[in-house]
DNA sequence: ACCTGAACACCGTTCAAGT
DNA sequence: ACCTGAACACCGTTCAAGT
């Protein structure tokens, strides 16, 4: 729980380090490029190392995804902490949603490589994903307590539909808005105002 | 527009057929266990035909979804006829769009492919999926005139909440019947209900 | 301890021939 | 006309060695 932001960086040999944070940059712009499906050894080729090299540091795709990302993600967590001092539930659920697909959508097919590591506990996102689960978790109970979002949804349901959004957003982003707000908009319970006219309290 | 549902089934040489018919259960079964992108040299092993024999059949992957699902596919615009002369336009759509749903979860990795032709006009699935997106706009028009809908969505953006529900619920199909909901009740609109107070009518 | 080049088994696609 | 086996350029992954 405590210093979840320190990623193992490598602190051995001075070429070691330095071809990581090579990997790192050219990943970075390779994923920018052609998604996070870009090849692995296209990577290696233009950080000018071996192929090898590249899978020592980085086990798998999400071992890299994971050391690009990780700090943003679990930026979604921090965010939430802050959002839960805020005075409407409501609009910090909503403001949260936002940035969560947000930042679901930093590069192309980046949500199939979240949902994927979120049902599986050996991927090197599992933690990040998980913690962006139990940050949107805390949000959507308080919310579900002011009455203003339907109970019937848990973080998991949650999770499914920031990624969805995500998906059909980085798509077509033109109708990135209308999809937020369709979610949004089911998300929120039908009689969410105080009874202005007690014609529904009777029963 | 006239006879849509006869697709190119080869009428030449009686091995050329059967070649075909070959491949479509092949390619049937093995999008079933591995989703659509299952091997293609591997459908065209299984099936018991040279790889390039596929290719002279099925230039393009998009071709052989077509060749599976493009019927059932356009089912749904038969539907949507048949729902424009139902009671409740609301309902209607409703009923059309759980379907459409169902139709885009026919293989692992199916939406993805939906889309990708959607926006692709060279593809073999482009003139199904646009009869299918037409399809979903006559009933969404029409709810819309009954002032249920939202006014402001198109059949564009329509089809990519369908995609976005049949992507997140195909993951987590738990998931499925909760999602769906949520679409369905953002779509609704909040003052569905003739005024039964008075109150909201003044201005 | 950390690296590299070469090999391996795949993939989709295309070739030069066969009947 | 329609087919096939073999080749091609890729992919991710793993090997046997190098320093």
């Amino acid at each position: 729980m405590a210093d979840r932001s320190t990623q193992t960086r490598p602190a051995g040999r001075k070429d070691a380090r330095r071809n990581y944070e090579r990997l790192l940059t050219a990943a970075r712009t390779a994923f920018a490029e052609h998604g996070v499906g870009a090849s692995l050894n296209d990577i290696a080729r233009t950080a000018g190392v071996g192929n090898v090299t590249l899978y020592r540091h980085f086990p798998t795709r999400q071992a890299l995804l994971e050391a690009l990302l990780g700090e943003s993600l679990r930026g979604l967590h921090t965010r939430s902490d802050e959002l839960l001092a805020s005075p409407s539930p409501h609009q910090a659920l909503t403001t949260w949603l936002t940035a969560a697909v947000e930042h679901a959508m930093a590069y192309r097919g980046l949500v199939d490589a979240l949902v994927d590591s979120l049902g599986d506990p050996a991927s090197e996102l599992h933690a990040t994903c998980q913690a962006v689960k139990t940050a949107g978790a805390q949000l959507l109970a308080r919310a579900q307590r002011a009455g203003t979002i339907r109970p019937d949804l848990d973080a998991s349901a949650l999770f499914s539909l920031i990624a969805s959004v995500a998906w059909a957003a980085e798509r077509t982003p033109a109708h990135r808005d209308q999809l937020l707000a369709v979610m949004l908009d089911g998300l929120h319970l039908r009689v969410d105002e105080p009874d202005q006219t007690g014609w529904a309290s009777g029963v």
